[in-house]
DNA sequence: TAAGCTATAGCATACGTTTGTGATGGAGTA
DNA sequence: TACTCCATCACAAACGTATGCTATAGCTTA
């Protein structure tokens, strides 16, 4: 491989007058920075990344922290995050097995090691907030999403998930229910009180009364939705309506309102929330809430960027409002 | 951030036995190599990974390059990797927009510039040859996911297509069809032929005849599937099962025989191809082949790993036999 | 006792790049 | 002519680490 030295021999200049030709710095001929670039590329000379980031202290890389990469949820987060990180000229490097590591552990790695030069950490289920006040503390650059985190300080992008569930669940009064069932999220997340929030909030604006017995707890997952709605089935009078937390346990009610031998949405109409790429194919078509992850994706990159070429450093939030996308099912 | 001189200097060593002791090599006392250590905790010390690898021309990362990463049927692939590598101390870095960017551009940003060991390629769409040989001649070392290639060098992992195609049109045979139509993919694939191979060779087998009409084809997505379906509803006589070449065509297929008015299995039994994550959730859900997804993407990082180890270097192949996964589609 | 050996530690160099500073020449000005 | 000034380039140090070679001290052996 072609370094830095051999274009100087080549082309008889100093190492020094290569590396400004190359990086387009002042002080260089214009005839010579020419004469230079044609050297580069007939050797094929690519700068070597190591030697550059250890002089510059840039890695010019981003570190991923995610719970779990495969979750259909986050592939349009990542693709949004790629375009922009290659839009900047960025790469992005992914925390390996960041379930079964220590946060702090992770962190090390990327961090002080020098790997990335900043950090992206998504998902609500990064509960120590002493973890985010430590990385305040080491002056570790970082952007928090799907969470809102409220020390000025911090970056944080996020959706506004009151107004989400608020949109969902007016949507079924305006189509003339009034029984409307909700399967929340595990209450220990803040998305999940905030969905049911927001399922709340459109009742009592539309003077609806708040019925305990239609409300389901289940953990984001098909299982989930799948006994929550057996489960308000049971209850008569059934709902006629039912608000899922997310995408993935309406999918489970859905089965189940499908073995109760009732018919989508004439029986029972169900809103989701999350729009996966899936909630096109059930069946009837999933009406749901539509969060911009791609858009997150892409605003998470382009903050910690914009952050890690500043020289202040002010902390931004960035609140996106989900809109409800109506297919088949209500 | 602490560096080795840091250490040096607070334990009166010279850098040099620092670097040996930390490095667990010879020739340095057990009681000093205690010292340094317990200094290098002290100091929270954390090896700059550009400075190493600047000597030791070793990144311990890998490159992963691939069409589309959020496409759901990469994401258990991509598990795989992670774990696999996290066990092998190395790490993975995506490559950025693959689609948009030339192959060579790519490698170059990954390999030329010393950022990564070697590099996992995945998926068919790699079509040019060219592109293979030319990392071959740059003694560039990677692996092939999902695809075969005759050259002896070259790792490659993947899937017995034939064989799992054939083994499910069998088990529909075994079931009683006779007419067993075939949604094929893209003929450009080699994929979607060694899939057609397969059903050919079950129908042979078992002595039935091959009819033209009840091939169709498509590209592997949703709206294909469905628009094949279709199209085979209105053959006369219609088929009674129909082995997709690939899950998410399968989708499409199930909502054409459900808007038909015709009930899966009773009506027409499908069989798809993946083994998506999803396929549970279909109703009914999807009886398909499993691809050993998570495996695959393990053994690709391992299998490179070990060639990076290695001194010498002799191109692995692994076949995997995909298996029959019985649902209640078929 | 002297020579040789071994274990341990230090010295120096190298990896490839960036960048501050100094040197050189020619053009411009008085 | 003599001076300044600017454009252009070279020199050298630095980033943090690894490693081959050398030096030293203590020990063994003859």
């Amino acid at each position: 491989m072609a370094t830095i030295k051999d274009i100087a021999r080549n082309t008889g200049f100093s190492v020094s007058v290569v590396s400004r030709a190359l990086n387009n710095k002042y002080g260089v001929k214009d005839e010579t920075r020419l004469l230079i670039e044609n050297a580069a590329k007939e050797l094929k000379y690519y700068p070597h990344a190591a030697a550059r980031s250890l002089v510059t202290r840039k890695t010019e890389t981003i570190g991923v922290m995610m719970a779990d990469l495969s979750q259909p949820y986050y592939s349009q987060i990542i693709k949004g995050m790629e375009y922009s990180a290659s839009q900047n000229g960025y790469m992005l490097l992914f925390s390996n097995s960041y379930e079964s590591l220590e946060q702090r552990h992770v962190v090390q790695k990327l961090i002080e090691s020098g790997r990335v030069d900043g950090l992206i950490i998504i998902g609500s289920n990064i509960k120590e907030k002493n973890f985010v006040l430590h990385l305040l503390e080491r002056e570790i650059q970082f952007v928090l999403v799907e969470r809102n985190f409220s020390d000025p300080r911090v970056n944080s992008i996020f959706v506004d998930n009151v107004e989400g569930a608020f949109r969902a669940v007016n949507y079924l009064i305006e189509k003339g229910h009034h029984r409307i069932a909700h399967i929340s999220g595990n209450l220990d997340f803040q998305v999940a009180l905030d969905r049911l929030e927001g399922y709340k909030k459109a009742l009592q604006t539309a003077g609806l009364p708040f019925i305990e017995e239609l409300i389901t707890t289940g953990k984001f997952i098909w299982l989930d939705g799948y006994l929550a709605m057996k489960e308000l089935l049971r209850y008569q009078p059934t709902c006629t309506a039912v608000f899922a937390a997310n995408d993935t346990m309406a999918y489970g009610a859905l089965q189940a309102i499908n073995e109760a031998g009732l018919r989508v949405p004439a029986d029972i109409a169900i809103i989701g929330f999350d729009d996966l790429e899936f909630s096109h194919l059930t069946s009837p078509p999933l009406t749901t809430i539509h969060q911009p992850r791609y858009e997150m994706g892409e605003q998470a990159v382009q903050i910690l960027v914009d952050q890690l070429r500043a020289t202040e450093h002010s902390g931004a939030k960035q609140c996106f409002i989900p809109e409800l996308v109506i297919r088949k099912s209500a």
